[in-house]
DNA sequence: GTTACGTTCAAGTGTTTCATTGAACGTGGC
DNA sequence: GCCACGTTCAATGAAACACTTGAACGTAAC
């Protein structure tokens, strides 16, 4: 019996890697975790998934190395391992995006028809930062605190209206929030345009912002701002 | 029955699609394909599985657009759908890489030539490039033109053949194209690998080079030239 | 100490995946 | 038409996986 070739073993180890991504709580784990840390019962919360239940999908994420854990008193936080990590998930994106029809049509139908306005690159809003350009965060309270980008407002899902007194009509506008499919800067944009507002969004998300090595700040959100 | 989110529709396609590359056999199977297609019973021999698996392996990854495939005759020939199916290949190769220790031992342990599986640093290429270092520049013509490594040869997609007469097989070669998220080069390694070069690829890419204040050469280029 | 809490572990159950076998299908040569 | 060949399909049993439950562990507060 000869032992198994080395070739066999890098694809099996190769295989075991791709099929800790191949489960839809794990890659909504690993979509939240690149926000930015969490303990478990927060991801368990924010998956509608028991506890037990998330603690395990971790464990298996931990296994093969794309998350790592950070103690911290009682509680256990949870981040990405390194960058190879994201990019990997955004590869995965992209050859589902192109392979899956049944992905194309859930991407048509709804997020593709409520993105007729071209997104600003990371480029042209990384130059303009100083220009004056109003940045909005879409993303919830705890993400932003995590981290947003320079000067950028928080207005988390439904709470536009407290910010429309003092959301400058003169001012060019670029929304974002967590990444590609999330929709909540679609429907800011939406909501603003259809008051009139320049409002454009940004290109991915936070996550590719943050990866880019763009500046960040981090801080608690400060809703009066604008 | 509730409708599950889009979002959640999406991160289980996504899962699918890993799971489709969460097999042994069929990462086997796509890098076989990725050096060009192959009938099912060539494929089976190759890998050492039976006809009726090696099947049904190709039919998981056809299900998933992972590869295509073309009826000749009696014959069915399979290939690599398009270039998201390499590029991701690429970063599940990476993250492995980076994840796995059991990975990194493997590799040193059986692999001789384990920096042929790395890429070249600059530093080291531009050290070597006066002792004969065959240097291969995978970019279309016209980027070529406007700069390139030191005799650099062009040998844009799908030109391969035309070098073959000319390149020297006793001494190293080095092919890099427009930087990290190109895969010319990738390609061209992975050929050359398939005919029994030894090729590895340059880290980064001409831009990156360039911007690093390494020599750069201008003109048009001279395809004979090896 | 004791208690409370966040997290992890272990066992049990239903579901999915894998390789094998043997048969069926479709095309080209006779 | 018939056969040969390459490929695909369907059914089986074995193994791996996902989720639940309930218990165990470690730290912080009392």
């Amino acid at each position: 019996m000869e032992t198994t070739s080395p070739r066999k073993m890098i694809f099996s180890r190769m295989a075991e890697m791709a099929r800790a991504l191949g489960n839809p709580h794990r890659l909504e784990l690993l979509n939240l975790l690149s926000q930015g840390e969490r303990n478990v019962d927060r991801l368990a919360e924010l998956t509608g998934m028991s506890v037990a239940n998330t603690s395990q999908h971790l464990q298996a994420l931990r296994r093969n190395g794309l998350v790592d854990v950070r103690r911290a008193g009682k509680h256990a936080f949870y981040g990405l391992s390194n960058d190879q990590t994201l990019a990997a998930l955004q590869a995965l994106t992209a050859l589902t995006e192109a392979n899956s029809a049944a992905m194309q049509q859930i991407l048509s139908d709804y997020f593709w028809n409520l993105d007729a306005l071209e997104p600003v690159t990371r480029d042209e809003l990384e130059a303009r930062l100083g220009e004056g350009v109003v940045v909005l965060d879409a993303r919830p309270e705890d993400e932003y605190a995590l981290g947003h980008l320079p000067g950028a407002i928080c207005v988390p899902d439904g709470t536009v209206e407290t910010l429309l007194k003092t959301l400058p009509r003169d001012r060019t506008i670029v929304a974002y929030c967590r990444g590609s499919y999330c929709i909540s800067s679609f429907r800011l944009v939406a909501r603003l345009r259809a008051l009139g507002y320049d409002v454009r969004r940004l290109e991915e998300g936070f996550p590719e912002w943050r990866a880019n090595g763009r500046p960040v700040e981090e801080g608690r959100p400060d809703l009066r701002r604008a």
